[in-house]
DNA sequence: TGAATGCTTCGGTCATGATCAAACTATGAA
DNA sequence: TTCATAGTTTGATCATGACCGAAGCATTCA
């Protein structure tokens, strides 16, 4: 077998278990330099740089320099919907599973998917805000309703500011671990940002993990109260 | 690197050039034998067995035994949504992309995915029924509504047939051509099932193509009329 | 009971590519 | 300028695993 579909080159390039730390570590949607991605990767720095040069060609990272520094971070928010697709199947994978410790049940209910909020609390935040009638879904299409403009506004999100870029506002993303739509693009983004902002949540600085304050969840449960 | 995250394990499964073909050739969800996906994949009989053991243990493929033949199949609908979602992330890669040809174009508008319909007019379809109230839809969960089962037994679909299995009757599925949901599920599969009886359609035996009738698109187009 | 077909297992060959250390380049700091 | 840090390139080693043909099972058909 010399020439397979293209499926199999971008799947090889995830395939490797080096390749794929790497990838993972950047699933938070943080931009990390080469020497960290090595770290997580465990290998040595030359290795990762090539692994990181693949990744690169293959457009599943994108890179910045930055003085001395290169920070690498995943090319878009598809590729992190395709890792969490493959997190999904992987997990089911027969008795392998060692997992489901404390840890990941953590990432069960909060986690950051690429620069957006996921998992259970995720989830219940795209309900209320459809319920609120402050988004709008069809199908895979979410449109922010005139109702949700105010909304934003008031929960302290700069609108104006969010259009200037030329990716989509609102966008649709699966949760795997819950099977159900929350909300990606760049308002899923800036409303991670601002409830980090407001200090209702802390980011896990060495996973996915998202741990709400005590104050923060009330909060959030206020501001998004399930089944509306 | 030794041991890497889980979904190394999975996506190196995928990103072998001869798997890639036989996960790609079962993506009609047909069952084929091992002999017939050895041709497909462009490797020995021997070597194919091999892999689809691999893929098997993998739990990315099912087999079924009939006689003296050996049957496979993707193992579920999550399996399929991956590749497709790989295929997503490969067709955007770069300038490599010598396709695009007249096929293509075909798979585009409508085209089978696992085990139904996929593409343009599957999205069409999912939409118009969605504007009838044939189907609700509540985030990633579909379900039919009352009025509904009366539009599916008048379109030929024996609605207590389709409830006796396990799996759920609707589903959605992310169609990555089009980025937007589609219907899945025993539902979905029973309604392509139905239209091929219809005569509205015929699957390419070669491919995942599926071509309309000129009387089958303008029954479709009645049916299932787009913007309701 | 053979004979034929479909698939699996085994043994051996071979290519790929992951890895590291060391030399090299580039940027920033002293 | 010189030194230190960050990253890339090169060259060599080595393990993995894809591949095939031949021999071995199993199932069906005569």
């Amino acid at each position: 077998m010399k020439e397979g579909p293209d499926i199999a080159r971008v799947a090889a390039l995830i395939g490797d278990p080096a390749r794929a730390n790497i990838l993972t570590a950047l699933m938070d949607g943080r931009a990390l330099t080469a020497s960290e991605l090595a770290e997580h990767a465990g290998v040595g720095l030359s290795t990762a740089s090539g692994h990181l040069s693949k990744l690169s060609h293959g457009h599943l990272v994108q890179q910045r320099k930055s003085g001395r520094h290169k920070y690498f971070q995943l090319a878009d928010g598809d590729v992190a919907a395709v890792l969490e697709a493959l997190m999904g199947l992987a997990s089911k994978d027969g008795p392998t599973r060692v997992r489901t410790g404390p840890k990941d049940a953590q990432l069960r209910t909060a986690r950051v998917c690429y620069n957006h909020l996921a998992g259970q609390m995720g989830v219940q935040m795209f309900q209320s805000l459809v319920s609120k009638t402050v988004l709008d879904e069809q199908g895979a299409d979410i449109t922010l309703t005139p109702n949700g403009t105010a909304f934003m506004t008031e929960f302290g999100i700069d609108l104006d500011d969010l259009r200037t870029s030329r990716t989509p506002l609102c966008r649709s993303c699966l949760d795997w671990s819950e099977r159900r739509t929350h909300l990606a693009g760049t308002l899923g983004r800036a409303m991670l940002r601002e409830m980090e902002h407001k200090g209702w949540l802390r980011r896990d600085p060495a996973s996915r993990a998202v741990v709400f304050t005590s104050r923060g969840k009330t909060a959030f449960d206020h501001c998004f109260p399930v089944g509306v």
